[in-house]
DNA sequence: TATTGTTATACTCTATAACTATA
DNA sequence: TATAGTTATAGAGTATAACAATA
């Protein structure tokens, strides 16, 4: 059905452009399933991260635009897992958090994050899962990937896979 | 380093993902660089692995639907890359071939690819690229990903998520 | 009646820029 | 004047479904 795989040059970024949006659709999918874009799973891991930060700087940390904010935290306060709060020293802007329920569905994404991350390298044996990490992470670190959602990863590392900006 | 003990979640896949839109967006822009789209640069490829296929075809493989390969194929033939001809054996469906242009834009394109992962695995010693290659396409393979295609964000499921390109 | 390709339409996502309220 | 947030609008990209030609 499908070509032999073959001619001469070698097809590893092809690989891992492929394997990357099978992993961020998977992800996607699982999220779904709890009501959450991949976008809104971003934001709640950010404001898990950083209580109390402004919509600017949930932008900024996003990559994204403000007026593009807008939208995604209403949509989260409206099921009550995010709210606004005036700053008391600068009323211009919000301070945002979690809710209980906010609390709880984050939870439930880094279990779904564990669930989708062990699917996803069933495959492999340990070894190899892990030797595959180290690779990433070389690639990663070398490409200075956005990882600032990553750095401080001491502790809480949520696992969010996809963030706003693509 | 890296965090040893704790239920602390890998970031195995996050970083698969991460890469995989850093891998797409990379070489999107080296394709931007020739005047083609990466769906463009796709279909460049499949029609030139499998000459004389149908738009039908052509859509099954890209897993798109039929209306959207119309304009695509339209751009590249307004620019002399691609030719429909009517089948002899059912007037219905067109054949479509490279021209000889096309054939030398696909070459440049697979230069473009050699390149693009030459740079993007630069951090890693030849050892450990071929490592990483073979990881890759064991969770490839076994994940049934279809390696013919150049997909550019997740797909897979009729509602998933954005592209990327712009 | 079924199928290939086409067109027309609508929907989704996102950015841009104008607007308000605070500073 | 500058900044945080909001709103309105437009643009790109895509899918859906109706359509014409051919089988």
């Amino acid at each position: 059905m499908d070509s032999p795989a073959q001619p001469g040059p070698k097809r590893t970024a092809f690989l891992l452009s492929q394997l990357g949006a099978l992993a961020s659709s998977r992800f996607a999918e699982r999220t779904r399933e709890i009501g959450l874009t991949p976008s809104e799973a971003g934001v709640l891991r950010l404001i898990g991260r950083t209580p109390g930060l402004s919509q600017r700087a949930l932008a900024d940390r996003l990559g994204a635009v403000p007026s593009r904010v807008v939208p995604l935290i209403d949509s989260l306060q409206a099921r009550g897992l995010v709210e606004r709060e005036r700053s008391s020293t600068d009323r211009r802007n919000y301070e945002l958090r979690l809710t209980i329920e906010g609390a709880q569905v984050l939870r439930q994404l880094r279990e779904i994050a564990e669930v989708h991350e062990a699917e996803l390298l069933a495959p492999l044996t340990g070894e190899q899962s892990a030797q595959l990490g180290n690779l990433l992470a070389r690639l990663a670190g070398a490409n200075a990937l956005d990882l600032d959602l990553h750095r401080d990863a001491g502790r809480e590392d949520p696992a969010t896979m996809t963030q706003l900006h693509r």
